[in-house]
DNA sequence: AATAATAATGTGCTCGTGCACAATATAAAT
DNA sequence: ATTTATATTGTGCACGAGCACATTATTATT
């Protein structure tokens, strides 16, 4: 446990060499003697230095700019969320110097986003933070920010094999899992368990599966023979939501449902409409609709995907990054955080 | 959105003044002609000006020294978790010439408390971290440093009245609350709920007492009549502590218990060794004794009181206040986590 | 009007790092 | 031995804020 902080001239005085030549050993830039070298080396065996971060990052004094790369939040506050998260970490960001510009992309057209994303790596960017919705656009983009040495952080939805600085999200099969427990205390015996996937776009459909897969697997160690059926919707004809909902309920009562998205609104909104309040629901993320849900009683479990967090801590980490050149955990999971109306407050 | 980073020198090349009554305007020094005062002024409204911490903190160079006061963790590792945290964020403060002092104290003993904190004030702190167990003691304690003029944060423990920057942990009354939901979930219906208190020291019977509160305050508001007994068990005698709880379920097997400490596990065991392992527990605290019992399916849930994140924040946050004069929330209530075996690593 | 007193303003230095460049020491070539 | 080349070492400055102190402008006093 040294106490002291030890600097350069200090250590510069103790070898009996100038700043100069600390500095080079430090930073390995050679054209030291071997004399020197040993002298400083011992130094630095004896005593636990650490260069003062305020200093150089002063010294450095860089003016970054990280852009944030997210879906609109039109219809869903999802998104809005997140924003909220980059806002708060820009606040901190900017008084080091960091400044944050948000870009939003339409979930519903990869070619804007195409340009959107090339469009802004002429500005030459600092760093990236990225929710790559878009799977194969996102990947080309990456392998241009890598070319163009552009360091980034991807958070939300996971990317294989990309040089991210750092992925920021949840374990999508544990999640599955988690709510599976939930489901097999709440259940109602002997009906079978629906999982509802709303996915407009095929892209993030095997992320969604992902979560069925691990929802499944809990059932199948536990042994305990439940029914699963998977349903897929979409919620692009809203206005017969409640007829297709309808379809699949209508020789069969489920003992509960789990929705794999943040979608589990739609379904409770049905679910009281004809009075099958009763009816356990599990779903995701703490929007505007399911948290009225939730309080009325009609969810009983929300997964929090704490959007807002993991903004922040993709901006706050390449931000760390940036200004005290601060190492990165290469993968950054969140934890799922179980949610009822009795804990919701405390997630807000 | 002001894009750019203004510096003092800047401003004063704008007002066609010198650095130095740019300085005195900013802070309030005086000195200044009201012709002067005015040209900046008007800079000062027209940009949005926020100094650079970094620079400033690097002239200030101060190295301070925050001491962290908690108990002793022999028999428990629940505050081995705390000293984790504070452990974790030492690490980054070191880098900002902070350094934490660690002082333990033991629970048992509060003239040891007494003289251990008198003691440090002599060393005239910077900042003070502490868990205040002894509610009198500790007032006594805070008084002084607020007579000596040093700041401090309380975690784990609230004290009604300090002048503290802030306060860390959670709420106690809605940590009944969320147990009770879970448990109004799993409980065997027709029978009653035990509420266990573990509490050799009367100074926080008062804390463990509003999570009862809390708990029985869902039921009555649900209204579905269901009998809580409350049972005061004590852990000096483990030898005996079997025969101690068999008494109180005798002639009445529990439809569930709720344990408003981290000795979960104590009751566990005895219903493993009485084959009553389907009797509903939750508990608190996520120690390895909880752990294995929640992994082998005695205990139910657990609710987190995340004493290493507690740590963690109460640390950083004081290290930020003293370095960079940023302002502190004065109440940090911690989610109350609801972990299940199935989310339990996420949150380790 | 000249001097003293006071108000207002400007300048220089520090903090620790990191780099450019100047200064010095050592070796090689004439 | 002197010059030239190269290796090594030392020094100065910038980053932005903040304060002490020097300098200059203004007002009061004789």
């Amino acid at each position: 446990m040294e106490k002291k902080n030890y600097t350069i001239k200090e250590i510069a005085r103790l070898a009996e060499v100038s700043r100069g030549t600390v500095d080079r050993i430090l930073h390995q830039r050679g054209n030291v003697s071997e004399k020197a070298r040993q002298r400083v080396e011992d130094i630095l065996k004896k005593i636990d230095y650490s260069p003062n971060l305020i200093a150089r990052s002063l010294k450095a004094n860089k003016r970054s700019t990280i852009v944030a790369i997210l879906p609109s939040n039109e219809k869903d506050n999802y998104w809005n969320q997140s924003l909220n998260g980059i806002l708060e970490a820009a606040k901190k960001a900017k008084e080091f110097n960091v400044t944050i510009e948000i870009k939003k992309y339409d979930v519903t057209n990869a070619r804007l986003f195409n340009r959107l994303v090339n469009g802004l790596l002429r500005d030459r960017p600092d760093g990236i933070l990225l929710a790559p919705l878009f799977y194969q656009e996102s990947l080309d983009f990456l392998v241009k920010c890598i070319k163009a040495n552009i360091p980034y952080v991807l958070f939300n939805t996971h990317i294989e094999d990309s040089q991210s600085l750092s992925f920021i999200g949840q374990d999508l099969f544990a999640s599955g899992r988690v709510s599976a427990d939930l489901m097999d205390r709440i259940k109602t015996p002997e009906r079978s368990v629906f999982v509802i996937h709303f996915d407009e776009d095929p892209a993030i459909a095997n992320h969604l599966k992902e979560k069925e897969t691990g929802f499944r697997r809990y059932f199948e160690e536990k042994g305990n023979n439940v029914a699963i059926q998977t349903v897929r919707l979409s919620t692009r004809q809203e206005h017969q939501i409640d007829e297709n909902i309808g379809e699949i309920f209508v020789n069969d009562e489920p003992g509960g449902i789990y929705v794999s998205t943040s979608k589990a609104h739609v379904v409770a909104g049905y679910l009281k409409r004809n009075a099958l309040q009763h009816v356990p629901l599990i779903g995701y993320d703490l929007i505007d609709q399911n948290i009225g849900f939730l309080k009325s009683g009609e969810i009983n479990f929300l997964i929090n995907q704490n959007p807002e967090r993991q903004a922040y801590l993709g901006i706050s980490c390449l931000s760390d990054y940036l200004v005290f050149g601060k190492k990165i955990e290469p993968t950054n999971l969140l934890p799922l955080d179980i949610i009822t109306v009795e804990n919701l407050d405390f997630y807000l």
